[in-house]
DNA sequence: AGCAAGGGAGAACGTGCGTTCTCCACGTGG
DNA sequence: CCACGTGGAGAACGCACGTTCTCCCTTGCT
């Protein structure tokens, strides 16, 4: 197994691993048994846990990302574009293995100890927010709509993770509607 | 010292420390440390840590809802009430300590190991909402209104916990009373 | 064949921490 | 004055886990 397969199956394991029942309770040698990549190997790939971790969510963000982005983009008017993000919402809150927003239970588990795992929650959030205001913008709509939107979004993957429900992203679509129709 | 005194001051302690660094990086002994309570008195007060964080999160909950109700309360009006409810949100938020919503920031860290812990979360949510929607019912507004008005509430915690500022709380504040013009 | 390099399995090591235990000082009732 | 219970300080214990090490096998090269 060369190393790029073996970093992706590692990745894959740790994915599963640390989103699943959180960072802490996981421990590498569960890595080690979930991905079949070595103790040894693990360690040449990712020097320490904190690494892997990174890894983790920076890979995480980049696909999550991306896949809110590629659903968004099936929909042309720009108007509905911005309620397609609560529609992918809540198609994610509704996945099996749903179990929150990665990057806020990261915060809450590691935002207090590492400054680096903060400072990707925040790159994530503000990276996703930008988003939402270029969705904004493409609507023609005044930039002041964004925040409201993203406390939206944010509240309801808060919620979401919290009481496992998928409601939460219609009740922040149908708000998001509203605020559209009031300006 | 008594019982009481001893367990309030480890209640204290286990406050300060927990909401301040997080469940799992304090130990025993740094509660301990902090309250001079010794560990044989915790251990008789609380027979393991979990019950220590049960009665850390049991106790917050009490203050912190009556904190929010004694604000609002002090304003009349039954519309400007719901809005009072984000005007305290961003008095908290700029409180010096101010880390994030303790429960969510539990949630992250446990709600994937403790099923107790996860419950209290969720009573403390639930609370939460209904409180709400008493102000809703009591300005005579439609229901509706509460789901959106709890969203926006919980975006801004956990966006002013991640960012450190206080203006999502103005921002969910404007966009409340933008939901409620709406109607 | 012989051998160096790399990798796997898993033991070993060090540390942190939840929990319990030991020892001792102190106060109180006979 | 003495037995005794209470409580404090902190050592001790057991375990989990991050990280490293040992041992052995495979593989590819000469």
């Amino acid at each position: 197994m060369d190393s790029a397969t073996a970093r992706e199956q590692a990745l894959d394991a740790a994915e599963k691993l640390f989103y699943g029942r959180g960072i802490q309770s996981v421990g590498m040698d569960d890595i080690r048994g979930a991905s079949g990549v070595s103790l040894k190997r693990l360690y040449q790939l990712f020097p320490a846990k904190e690494q892997l971790v990174e890894a983790y969510l920076e890979r995480r963000d980049v696909r999550w990302r991306g896949r809110l982005a590629s659903y968004v983009e099936r929909e042309a008017d720009p108007e509905l574009r911005i309620l397609a993000v609560f529609d992918w919402l809540q198609e994610w809150f509704g996945e099996a293995d749903f179990r929150g927003c990665a990057w806020i239970n990261s915060y809450g588990e590691l935002g207090a100890r590492s400054e680096r795992v903060a400072d990707q929650v925040r790159a994530h959030k503000r990276a996703f927010r930008d988003y939402l205001a270029s969705l904004v913008a493409g609507a023609g709509r005044p930039d002041a709509l964004t925040g409201p939107l993203f406390l939206l979004a944010e509240g309801s993957m808060v919620t979401a993770g919290i009481t496992g429900s998928t409601r939460p992203a219609a009740e922040a679509r149908e708000a998001a509607r509203s605020l559209l129709a009031a300006r």
